[in-house]
DNA sequence: TCTGGGGTCCTAGGACCC
DNA sequence: TCTGGGGTCCTAGGACCC
């Protein structure tokens, strides 16, 4: 049995350990730029506020039903996931982190233990050590335990936990799920499923699969064995390595001048390579784009994109600078008002596995090694931003807007808590 | 009139996820 | 004024090979 445990309107829920007023009050969470809704607590929820709503959209209907609004703080999400994963595994040996707010546990290994009180008592235990709620649906499948956990905590809202262990549970469950609810199924497959007259999981189930394989793809017939009780996704023991980094960003407003754009290209590129020396990985090529606004009408459109091939797999700020720039000269035109820009370091290999170019020396290697290690080490004392190639300079005209940005509670001294004992 | 067949690799784009 | 960011996997079709 594989059990699922997410945790309930999670950034939400991590502004919430550290201001308690906010329980029981409507609260959001923006993304970048103060953009769109990406989290909701269930008092948002219930007022009708729809995930993905552009902010400026609901500015009035916030103000009006005093809702508290979050810019996204990823950096205090991050510790508070880590925290919540820890305490979850110290119950369950084997399991498979899948997002900032789900863990799959294979609860199968654990024959002493009935799963419905081991649920129990993590989703306790999570609460006493980090502060966050969690749900957690229990089934034979990754796809089952996913319907599961939405069935617990739609229909169970007192403990959140539900364990589909017999047969009628199951069959409960499925016809309980709409289509559009299951995992695998985003808009197109809702539609085609809807209009060929599928419409709950157990609908879904009895479609033929010859018309499943055929319209869905395997992808689509393999959730349909999944839900009928036959695992077809593997059980990943190690986190396995990323195959593409991206690092990419609306900008807080409209940039007309190369030199920015150049700016934001060369800070992006340089966030792309810590990311590939964190994982110990090299990029064989490095993907750029640019592109305007599209919701402004009123603009002219622009978008490009160039993907470069490197000589040599590399993980050099400056040797990757060197390509990201090149690229976008070649992409870059004036006269447009850009919006947002993003690099890509694409078909990662393992960085001990590199070959060296014909025309490469190894001490060159070596040394922009050491370069690297030093800037990386330096930057993680004295704060992220210390050591920087030339190109990525010190602006902060396309930085993010974050209005209602809380603060680091865990992960920075000066954003400790006080707390008062008289 | 009539122009092979089978395989691999790569790429772009689509679908999905949180 | 203002509309997120970061991923995965699969497939069809073209290029190329013998």
């Amino acid at each position: 049995m594989i059990a699922l445990i997410d945790c309930n309107n999670f950034y939400v829920s991590c502004e919430r350990v550290f201001d308690p007023k906010l329980k029981g009050k409507p609260t959001i969470v923006l993304s970048n730029n103060d953009g769109c809704v990406i989290a909701r607590s269930d008092e948002a929820k219930a007022l009708g506020i729809e995930m993905g709503t552009p902010s400026f959209m609901i500015k009035d209907f916030i103000r009006k039903h005093n809702v508290r609004v979050y810019s996204s703080n990823y950096t205090l999400y991050g510790d508070m996931s880590a925290r919540v994963m820890r305490v979850i595994k110290e119950f369950i040996p084997r399991t498979e982190i899948y997002s900032i707010d789900e863990i799959f546990a294979d609860v199968s290994s654990l024959t002493h233990t009935n799963p419905t009180e081991l649920a129990m008592q993590i989703r306790e235990s999570v609460m006493r050590c980090t502060g966050i709620p969690v749900s957690i649906g229990i089934a034979q499948t990754k796809t089952l335990a996913k319907l599961a956990n939405r069935y617990a905590k739609k229909t169970r809202p007192g403990d959140s936990v539900f364990c589909a262990d017999e047969e009628w549970k199951i069959q409960d469950i499925l016809a309980f799920t709409q289509v559009e609810d299951i995992w695998g199924v985003g808009g197109q497959y809702h539609r085609l499923l809807k209009k060929n007259g599928f419409h709950t999981a157990a609908d879904f189930i009895n479609a033929p699969e010859g018309w499943v394989r055929k319209e869905m793809a395997v992808v689509g017939l393999r959730t349909q064995q999944e839900l009928k009780g036959i695992a077809c996704t593997e059980w990943q023991d190690e986190v396995k390595g990323k195959k593409n980094i991206c690092t990419s960003r609306g900008f807080g407003k409209l940039i007309t001048t190369k030199r920015e754009v150049q700016q934001a290209i060369g800070t992006f590129t340089s966030s792309c390579a810590q990311k590939l020396r964190k994982q110990n990985s090299c990029a064989q090529r490095i993907h750029v784009f640019v592109q305007t606004n599209i919701h402004r009408k009123q603009d002219d459109q622009y978008f490009h994109s160039i993907t470069l091939d490197l000589t040599v797999p590399t993980n050099s700020t400056r040797e990757l600078l060197k390509y990201a720039m090149r690229g976008l000269d070649i992409i870059y035109r004036p006269g447009f008002k850009y919006n947002k820009t993003g690099v890509m370091v694409m078909d990662l290999v393992p960085a001990d596995q590199t070959q060296l170019g014909l025309f490469e020396s190894d001490t060159s290697g070596a040394k922009e090694k050491a370069t690297m290690t030093a800037v990386d080490g330096i930057n993680q004392v004295y704060g992220n931003d210390v050591v920087r190639m030339a190109k990525q300079e010190f602006n902060t005209k396309w930085k993010l807007r974050q209005n209602h940005l809380s603060k680091c509670y865990t992960t920075r001294f000066k954003d400790l808590m006080k707390v008062k004992a008289n």
